[in-house]
DNA sequence: ACTTTTTCCGTGTTCGTACACGACAAAAAG
DNA sequence: CTTTTTGTCGTGTACGAACACGGAAAAAGT
């Protein structure tokens, strides 16, 4: 049983014989080149038409010297560890697989504590005039600006990790943090006892984007509010402003104490780790802790049994879909999403090894 | 920044005139098409080494009319909806991608009930004598003589769904049940309270591969027994010889009404919606249930709010990968992993909508 | 009516690789 | 010593599309 008998690629020949014109005269046509006059070009259309003409992908990169060139503008990873890694590793790979149609990738990073860093970037990706962009559109008012430049040269771009609305963006790439709190919530509800209380932790000094943050909180509210068979348990949010500081340790720790019912953790970004630490030195127990990101420190405590779940939602394959997105507008020519949210992913101790 | 600076294609022209030999001479070298002195072939093979020549996959592919050609082999899907469906859509996928460099896949479907017809379309495999196979090991007797003829010919084979051990495969790309097992055990242990059971349900009638189930009930135990804090909770095991049978039914419901501190079931293959269909049907609540596979029929009940949890394989992502394994080893002669377990993810009515 | 410009179209070459064909020499067979 | 076979190697063309170049015809300008 065959699904497609074999590569479409009716010959241009028979096309120029059908029409009685010259084979240039046709290709002219298929690359909308101009220099046909109307009745031949429509006569030739027809034609094609009719004959499903698909053209051969891989003569028409080789045979132009045309080369893509796509810039991307990301946050600068704080550690080789840290979660901005991740996104580069799928841009690799989507490197590799698609550099043999001539596509070039130049990779500009900004400081996150540092507006001007990324004015300073995005202006060299200007200048050097890409044929797509891809960017985490971290900072709202320069990221407007670096778009409104680059609308008015034509030059497409996607969003990754967080998204601007009504900004005639190519696409967006990212997560649905709101669904991900949810998500977060139903999870510990459904792992604590009833008539208990759950944490809510923002450890809010790395500012990796904190849109996300919130909107992850509201998700988690946002689930005990509308399923009222839960509504027994109580909510407890804590700011933390740097986890390194003792201080603010034994701010977590005395809420701990001072309200033993306590039994679950929500974590709202990917330093859950610094909680792990703090209760792998206690003695307390019996307390179900989630967070996000699958960074390593993460995936130690998760192995221990001291972080309970992760959510996570493929960085790499963030980065991946953005080059791939673009690739398939500009050399494929295919329609894109305008919007590509990546999975919601469950993470436990049990499922990890064979997490991709 | 730049990961890689441009394509590699140092040119053959700059070997042949290093060497000193023709260009003719140099391809035959790098195809090893014999045809070339002992002498001769080392020094280019030196010269090219040094170069770091990397031959252009698209001029290749355009250059040689050479065709592939896959034979799939895989169980007959039972309705339209049903599982094995979804590999075949990772399958077309995979075919879009790949098609244009000259892979044909034909498609052979064997009944489930019915071990001839598995041996009479790998027949017909072996008389098309295809570049290389992909099969489900459905029958091990049967898949193992097909297997061995497939060798005698030097034909690469990926095994889906199920392995078999020690056989030459390529690769096998596939689940791991016990794991999945596991997992499942962990959810329902977190989410029931203590002191109550949980019901294991077999529907058996489904002989959608027999061996999975038995792994995933083996890990399921596996699960209760190595965490002995969760040791008071009481596992029963019920098997189903026909769900649509309503004294079958009734065995379930009875069940559950003798044993009013049942709080979890688990059902080891992906007819879970049998089970939905009679908690619906009934005034039971307060019941966690967890299933297989994302099937149409369990989706309504995950959304319903009456299944909690589905664990899933990616049945669609195993047919892509089957496909690209072969495509990789046989076209672009990349080293492949001898085995690719796909992920064990979790699904629940909140992170549904996001899952690919 | 003439030149100049514009529009239209056919031919030829190129991209990087594969491979057929034939040339020539050396080795084997007659 | 001739004929046949085998082993080496160079050249030329093809794959399917892109595009430069230049010629012919039509339109515009004088």
């Amino acid at each position: 049983m065959n699904i497609i008998k074999a590569i479409n690629r009716t010959r241009i020949k028979d096309i120029a014989q059908k029409a009685n014109v010259s084979i240039g005269t046709v290709d002219r046509v298929i690359h909308n080149r101009g220099e046909v006059s109307n009745a031949t070009r429509d006569r030739i259309l027809r034609i094609i038409d009719e004959m499903e003409y698909q053209p051969n992908l891989m003569a028409s990169t080789l045979a132009s010297k045309k080369t893509f060139s796509f810039a991307l503008l990301l946050p600068e990873p704080i550690s080789p560890e840290s979660y901005w890694n991740k996104p580069m590793v799928g841009v690799r790979r989507a490197f590799q697989e698609i550099q043999q149609y001539g596509i070039n990738i130049n990779i500009h990073l900004f400081k996150q504590s540092d507006a001007n860093t990324f004015n300073t970037e995005a202006g060299k990706i200007i200048d050097s005039n890409p044929e797509g962009v891809v960017l985490a559109p971290f900072f709202s008012r320069e990221s407007k600006e670096f778009i409104s430049e680059l609308k008015k040269r034509a030059i497409p771009y996607v969003f990754i990790d967080s998204n601007i609305k009504d900004s005639d963006k190519l696409s967006y790439i990212g997560q649905n943090s709101f669904q991900s709190g949810t998500l977060a919530a139903k999870l510990l509800d459904f792992s604590v006892p009833e008539n208990s209380s759950i944490l809510v932790l923002h450890f809010a000094k790395e500012r990796d984007n904190m849109n996300h943050l919130v909107q992850r909180e509201k998700g988690f509210y946002e689930y005990f509010n509308t399923n009222l068979s839960s509504g027994k348990k109580k909510l407890i949010t804590l700011e933390i402003s740097d986890p390194t500081d003792i201080a603010c340790q034994n701010q977590i720790t005395d809420q701990l104490k001072s309200n033993p019912e306590i039994k679950g953790i929500f974590v709202t970004n990917s330093q859950v780790y610094y909680l792990a630490r703090l209760i792998e030195g206690t003695n307390i127990s019996g307390i179900r802790v989630i967070g996000h990101d699958l960074i390593n420190e993460n995936i130690d405590f998760l192995k221990k049994g001291i972080v309970d779940f992760l959510i996570c939602q493929r960085p790499e394959e963030q980065g991946y879909k953005a080059i791939i997105t673009l690739f398939e507008h500009l050399v494929l020519k295919k329609e894109v999403n305008n919007e590509n949210y990546t999975s919601i992913d469950i993470i436990t101790k049990e499922n990890l090894d064979y997490y991709k």
